[in-house]
DNA sequence: AAGTGGTCTAGACCACAAA
DNA sequence: TTGTGGTCTAGACCACTTT
C-alpha cells in the first residue's frame, strides 16, 4: 500500500477524524461491550492491524491513548491487557486519604448498609437518568487501626449493579473491581468537590467524635469508559488524623 | 543511515535509556536553564533532529513527552513553543476553587503582606535547602465579588525569587507566571494535603467569618521542572461559599 | 526459539497558519 | 506560497517474557 492515510475517502477528510482515533474509539468501545474482559489479553498489533486494515504503527499509538487513559495496561514481552481495577489500583488512585503530609493510608470496612429506594428528582438529573430511576443506597463506614477514618454514602443505579443487593456476604474493600467483574463498568475518571463542614449527628457518631467537630465532606461522581455517571457518592472524613491528598500537574 | 539505533554503542545498551528520553531531558534542561525562555519558539523538529542526529520521528516523541508534562505546547502550522504560565493556565491548573457542585471561580487578590526571614528548621527540609536559607514570607487575602474567599501564606526561598521584596507594586495576581517571567522558574507540579480545621482568630479575620467556622486548610509543595521544591504555602480558604474541586483519572 | 511490546528510522502526504 | 506540526505507512531491530 502507498504512503499516506490507508482508506483515504472524501468522507474521511470531511470528517477529519484522524484513523488512531477512530481505531482508538472502537477498541474502547469494544472494552466497554465486554468483547475482552478485565485482565483478558488483547490480539497483537499486527493482528489488530490487519483486522483494522491500518499500519501496527497505527494501533500502536491507538493502544497508546487507552493506556494513557487506564484502560488498558501493556507489559513487554507479553501483550496488552484490559486493566483490573485491583482493589490496590482503585484505592491508591480514588480513594485520596492520607496522613497529614505523609504517606497514603487504606482504610478497611468496617460497617455497611444497603436499601433499594426511588432516586430524588436532583439525584436522576446528577447521575443523567431520566424518570423513576431506582438506586442502592450504601452507607459504610471504614476504619483505619483503632480509629473511625469515614462514612460513605453511596448511590448506584440499580440497572448498572442489579445483583448488587442479593449479596449475601459483605460488600468488597473496594466496590469499582466489583462494578467491574460483575458488571463490567469501568470507573476511570471521579469528579470531586471537598468541603469542610461540622459533623452532624449521625456523622459525630459513626466517626466516634464530638458533634461539631469540623470534617471533610467529598462529594463525588464517578464515571466509566464513556463518561456515563456509575456512582453519586458522599464521604465524610476525619480530619484530625487524616487528609485529602492529591498532586495537580 | 541504517535502520535501528542511530548512535548503538555498547555504554548506550548498557544504560538502556531510549533515545528519546535523553532528547527529552535535554530540551528540559535547556528550557530550565533559560536557553528559551517562556514563549519562545523552539526550532522545528527536523533541525532538532539534525542537532541531536537523531531522527525526526525521535524528536516528535521527546517534544510529546514535554508536552505532556506541560512543559512545551504545540501549534498545528505554527511550531513549538516553551509553555508561558499565564494567569489563566495558573489559575484553573492550580487554584482549585470552586463554587459547590458547579463552576471553577477565579478570585481577586485583596490584600497582601511581605517580609524576609529565615526559614524555621522544619521548612528548610522541606524545601530541601541546608542550612540557613533566607525565605520571602507572603501572606494574602483573595476576594470573590464582595466575600473574602481565602487567605494564603507563601513561603518562598530568596534565591528563587531574589527581587521580591523590592517589588513596589502589589503582586501579581498568579505569582507562577510571575516567577516564570522574573526568574525562569516553571511550576509544573504541586502536591497537596486538604484539611477540615477550625478557623482561628487571624483566620476568622481575615476571612469575615466568625472564629470556630469549619474552613479548608490546603497545604502545598510547589515544584518545579526538575522536580526542585519552589514554594511553600498554607491557604484557607471559606468553605461555605466555595468547595475545593478536582478530577481524579 | 517464539512471540510480544518498545525503539528508531525514512519518507510521503495532510492540515493549518502566516506571509 | 512557505513552513510548521500531525498522520500514516513500512520495515528493521531491541528487550523482555514464556515455552
Amino acid at each position: 500500500m502507498p504512503p499516506g492515510r490507508a482508506t483515504d475517502t472524501v468522507s474521511d477528510r470531511l470528517e477529519a477524524t484522524p484513523l488512531y482515533r477512530k481505531v482508538g474509539e472502537l477498541l474502547a468501545t469494544r472494552i466497554d461491550e465486554g468483547f475482552w474482559q478485565a485482565g483478558e489479553m488483547l490480539p497483537n498489533e499486527f493482528v489488530l492491524a490487519d483486522q483494522f486494515n491500518v499500519s501496527q504503527g497505527t494501533v500502536r499509538k491507538a493502544l497508546g491513548t487507552l493506556e494513557s487513559r487506564g484502560i488498558v495496561e501493556r507489559r513487554q514481552g507479553r501483550g496488552t491487557f484490559v486493566t483490573t481495577n485491583t482493589d490496590e489500583r482503585s484505592f491508591y488512585h480514588f480513594f485520596r486519604l492520607a496522613e497529614p503530609g505523609g504517606e497514603r493510608v487504606k482504610p478497611d470496612p468496617h460497617s455497611e448498609k444497603i436499601k433499594r429506594r426511588k432516586a430524588t428528582k436532583h439525584e436522576q438529573q446528577q447521575l443523567g437518568t431520566a424518570d423513576n430511576t431506582e438506586v442502592f443506597e450504601i452507607v459504610r463506614v471504614r476504619v483505619v487501626g483503632e480509629h473511625r477514618a469515614s462514612r460513605e454514602t453511596m448511590l448506584i443505579p440499580c440497572d448498572i449493579a442489579p445483583t448488587l443487593q442479593s449479596l449475601k456476604s459483605k460488600l468488597p474493600n473496594s466496590l469499582y473491581p466489583y462494578y467491574q467483574q460483575q458488571f463490567g463498568t469501568m470507573v476511570l475518571r471521579a469528579e470531586e468537590y471537598i468541603a469542610a463542614v461540622t459533623a452532624s449527628k449521625i456523622v459525630a457518631a459513626a466517626l466516634q467524635i464530638e458533634p461539631g467537630t469540623p470534617v471533610l465532606e467529598v462529594t463525588r461522581t464517578a464515571h466509566d469508559i464513556k463518561d456515563r455517571v456509575v456512582e453519586l457518592r458522599v464521604s465524610q472524613f476525619r480530619s484530625d488524623l487524616f487528609n485529602y491528598n492529591v498532586t495537580l500537574r
